[in-house]
DNA sequence: ATTTGACATGGGAGCGTTCTCACAGTAAAC
DNA sequence: GTTTACTGTGAGAACGCTCCCATGTCAAAT
């Protein structure tokens, strides 16, 4: 590989002005300018990653922590749409992303560890952490620059974070269900380890009480987000009454679809449903899924954005974005009234 | 930050001392290498990874790079476990992971140049790249070392690669068809500017000579691996006679079910299917289909494998892995005969 | 004619490591 | 008692870049 002082000497100018060139720094004359490119262009020459690191202490480089390996792949597009979204915001300003993925059986001590000895990245973004994680308090005590997706439940006011507008999303989901003539509406909760499940129930009760209809706890069950625990979930919840139910995550709606299905029950005639997400999984369900959707990509967007924004300081620590939900209406909430944003169900869905 | 000059001050040793302890390079008393270990601790001392790039000319970072932004979420978990994969692999190794997705609206020229003009990665893998991307010709000339998974259509043989014996897996596929008694079997293809999609199909039609059927070209419809080109492949389809299908990916294959029901027409009874992939997709069906078996997340950690191997001189690009596939029967393919793998359908899952 | 200041270029230090070499001490070998 | 070999330690160069400062040039302003 060549270096700076090699293309320096076949420009025939000193090692200063090439890197004035490279850095677009101005003071160079237009005639050598034009040498120094060609010279960079016949030598093939890119810049040294470590040697300007080393230098300037920025590597342009930001990790992003996605802790659960169970969650990442499989169940749902969450992650991948949410690293698709840093991407998108990360590839225009050049910053390159590292992904640290938890292991299956990984002490969370150890993963923990692995993020946070390692100066590699200039800031980390944080994604789904669940309550009790050692990592969260290491970030804190020793990383000086990380950004949360969605709301932590600890450290909440000295840690920065970008996160929907949870709470609203369950109480719109369940006042859809309410407003549609729903008596007894049923909650399948999410990972309430989670802000995010946590805040979609605390909605749901809202919901339930604005509207003056009694709280029965009979009628909460605790799920995971996942397919199963929607299956299973539902389950227990058909040996109870009620004509509808808000379940937090696509894919546990899914899940739970299923157990309707199977137990000879109509959606939306029987039970009717409001999902959560609105990744791929919600169109095409059977019948479409009426579900709240959630900005995935333009959460990690703006996750990078803001992590970019404290470590140039043109914002301080700590600093919160909360995006806004959208009910959109298909056909499993059996609701009537004019949809309010127009999706297809089946195969062709809204791409 | 503190540096390896503070350590050694703070021990009351030289910084070389310090870098052997850090290395475990030995030629260290054990009193001194406490002293020092101690001195590290105290300081919260952590090695700067720019300034040890710089000399090592080893950065172990590895890049990833994952050209077509849309096969990436959504439709599919292939790429989030093939991540799982490597970075399984890259984690007991203390390899970091730099992952470069392709955007939606990104011209492929940009999205080559970005990756390969970036001295930042030991190495890259290079994940399901079309046959005309100019990335391949970039990496050929100018990166030193790579390896993709799946085989690639041009360059073969200059390039080290994992895949599936995917011919294989289209003839098992199909093969599993005919010996259950159907008579016309049907494909929807792949990608065919992916050697999978090329392979698979290949494997069919072996698997049709074989058997002595003849080969009919009305009963093969291009497809794309996705759930939405399943479903309108199936439409046109449907205009044929046809008893079975073999359709090379669970997601497109469920986006065909869909066509197939819609028609009111019964799997296996009318119509017998047999995916590719077995996801988690596969099992969810209705009816569970039977699907081809893709280890996913040991390509991923052999690409990685390969590649530090290349990078190590352990082997000579060029090197080529071949991973077997596995039949698994559920009940889309209407087999009766004893199962070779047992699996459940509906939402208890094999995981 | 001199001062000023903007533009254009080069020289050298320094970022934090590793690595090679030199050297001292000590134990084993002759 | 000298050589040999091995262990333990430190000094200094090098990796390839950026950044600060010095220097030079030239036109405009005094």
């Amino acid at each position: 590989m060549s270096n700076l002082e090699d293309v320096a000497k076949a420009a025939g100018v000193s090692r200063s002005t090439v890197s004035r060139v490279i850095n677009n720094e101005g003071y160079v004359s237009a005639a050598t300018r034009a040498r120094v490119l060609e010279a960079v262009e016949r030598l093939h020459y890119i810049p040294n990653h470590a040697a300007r690191t080393l230098v300037t202490q920025r590597s342009d480089v930001i990790g992003v922590v996605m802790p659960s390996a169970n969650v990442f792949f499989g169940d749902n597009s969450y992650f991948p749409m949410l690293l698709q979204g840093i991407a998108e915001a990360a590839n225009p300003r050049d910053i390159s992303m590292i992904l640290w993925l938890g292991q299956a059986n990984e002490d969370p001590e150890h993963f923990s560890q692995r993020i946070t000895r390692n100066r590699l990245c200039d800031g980390l973004i944080i994604a789904s952490i669940g309550y009790d994680d050692p990592l969260i308090r290491r970030l804190v005590e020793s990383v000086p620059y990380f950004v949360m997706v969605e709301r932590p439940i600890h450290y909440q006011d000295r840690i920065s974070y970008v996160t929907c507008d949870n709470v609203k999303g369950g109480q719109m989901a369940t006042e859809h269900l309410i407003r549609n003539g729903r008596r007894r509406v049923a909650h399948i909760t999410g990972r309430l380890d989670l802000a995010d499940g946590q805040d979609r129930m605390v909605g749901y009760r809202t919901a339930l009480e604005r509207a003056g209809y009694p709280y029965d706890p009979q009628l909460i069950v605790e799920g995971q987000f996942s397919y199963e625990s929607g299956y299973y979930a539902m389950k227990t919840l058909l040996h109870q009454k009620f004509d509808a139910v808000f379940i937090p995550s696509d894919t546990a709606a899914r899940g739970a679809m299923r157990a309707i299905e199977e137990a000879g029950l109509r959606i939306p005639d029987d039970i009717a449903i409001v999902g959560f997400d609105d990744l791929e999984d919600a169109a095409r369900t059977n019948p479409p899924l009426t579900t709240i959707r959630q900005p995935v990509q333009q959460k990690g967007a703006a996750a990078l954005t803001l992590l970019l924004d404290l470590i140039d300081g043109r914002v301080e620590n700590p600093y919160q974005v909360i995006l806004p939900l959208q009910l959109v209406i298909r056909q499993s909430c059996g609701a009537n009234i004019t949809q309010q944003i127009q999706t297809q169900g089946g195969a062709a869905n809204n791409r």
